[in-house]
DNA sequence: GACCATTGGTCAGTAATTGACCATTGTCCA
DNA sequence: TGGACAATGGTCAATTACTGACCAATGGTC
């Protein structure tokens, strides 16, 4: 409760309040279509101001993407429960994803970006070391989730397993693609998620059947 | 949403953290034994600001007075009801008049020295006159009440009013003023309300049998 | 390829905040 | 009694935070 702490609060404040700010016009128009005094005006601070706690408009963006990175793996992180069924766990992982991205089109657009390779932005080398990472952090989890449902028995053994993780991969993020930048914004979520549900279901469905050898 | 607004809005703030500081230390230990100095510490910032928001440590104390001078006739304005019996509607005023001087005993204080005329304090005229107002506002209630008392037959008619009254009024205050400032803190507030309560109580009933015929 | 509009970034000017300092007052002790 | 001293209300020059007019670079248009 001192006097200098209440000022570092109140830069922190400040900071956060840009952040927000910035954060929800990136989301919605984009890098290239915000102005930094429009995020200024919405942080109720002048331009200036906005540069007394960022370098540069690219340095808000970078920070903004590190913070929801973080965020994204802190989900992805307790995707795997024990005593829980590797198609359970996959439904949950599927959901998960997609609430994520719901709330944040912005670093979906960019991963998918950086998958397609379209677009790297110019960002700091760093930066882009850790949203390759990030993205390839779900693949990984996918394959590991299947692992075990190969090892528990719930899956043939015989399955290729790159081939069910892309699958699933490709099957998720499509679907996010598809839905996410396109139609209105009504009922989005629900859209999104009962298209993920019932095609992820009618995968695994066809996984252990035994006409769909997992082949 | 603008800039400016947002300058105001944050004066407003400061402005109110250093009456919450001041408040609280006033009630704790009485004006004179606050410094200007522990009230910005408290409100986390320097004397020179405090300075900035107020002119004195005087108009720090009177602005104080004023507002919670305001909240009291709030809290009395409201108590007398369709449909109550004027016996619960002095309950209710006890009630209410207690709280809220549990919670502004430097309020009650004060309103006690102007009453029994021993320090002025030297505040300025107007603030002494709303103080008077104020402390004679719950003698003009109590009356009242009493008076829808006898004219619903609730009270014999005969009885003296301003005697009555003045006992009330006496009660309430002198009750207070026992437990306010001795004692501990633990339970205070039970102990003034029971004690109130059925002080109350008695006295009422006393009115209205026909032994003791409200003389 | 000249003009213009837009916008990222700068910086001199302004506003807010700080705390060392001053003047006054009350206290204590010789 | 009076003077040394501590405490504290109030001031103000220095510091820190913020602002917005301005500049330079960029991209679009005719």
């Amino acid at each position: 409760m001192g006097l200098e702490e209440r000022r570092k609060r109140e830069k922190e404040n400040r900071k956060n309040a840009i952040l927000k700010a910035a954060r929800k016009l990136f989301f919605d128009k984009g890098f290239k279509n915000v102005t930094v005094e429009s995020i200024a005006k919405k942080a109720e601070l002048s331009k200036g101001s906005v540069y007394l706690y960022f370098k540069s408009k690219e340095d808000i963006y970078t920070q903004i993407l590190l913070s929801d990175i973080d965020k994204f793996h802190k989900v992805m992180a307790n995707i795997i429960r024990e005593g829980q069924s590797s198609s359970a766990t996959l439904m949950s992982l599927a959901n998960l994803y997609t609430d994520f991205f719901m709330n944040d089109r912005e670093l979906f657009r960019i991963m998918m970006n950086y998958m397609l390779n379209i677009d790297h932005m110019n960002l700091p080398e760093e930066i882009d070391h850790l949203i390759v990472k990030a993205t390839n952090k779900t693949i990984d989890i996918i394959e590991e989730i299947f692992m075990i449902g190969v090892r528990s028995g719930e899956f043939p053994p015989y399955i290729d397993l790159r081939q069910k993780r892309n699958a699933i991969w490709g099957l998720l993020n499509g679907t996010i693609s598809l839905h996410l930048f396109t139609g209105s914004e009504e009922k989005r979520a629900e859209r999104i998620r009962s298209t993920i549900q019932t095609g992820l279901n009618t995968f695994l469905r066809g996984m252990r059947t035994p006409s769909g050898n997992g082949q």
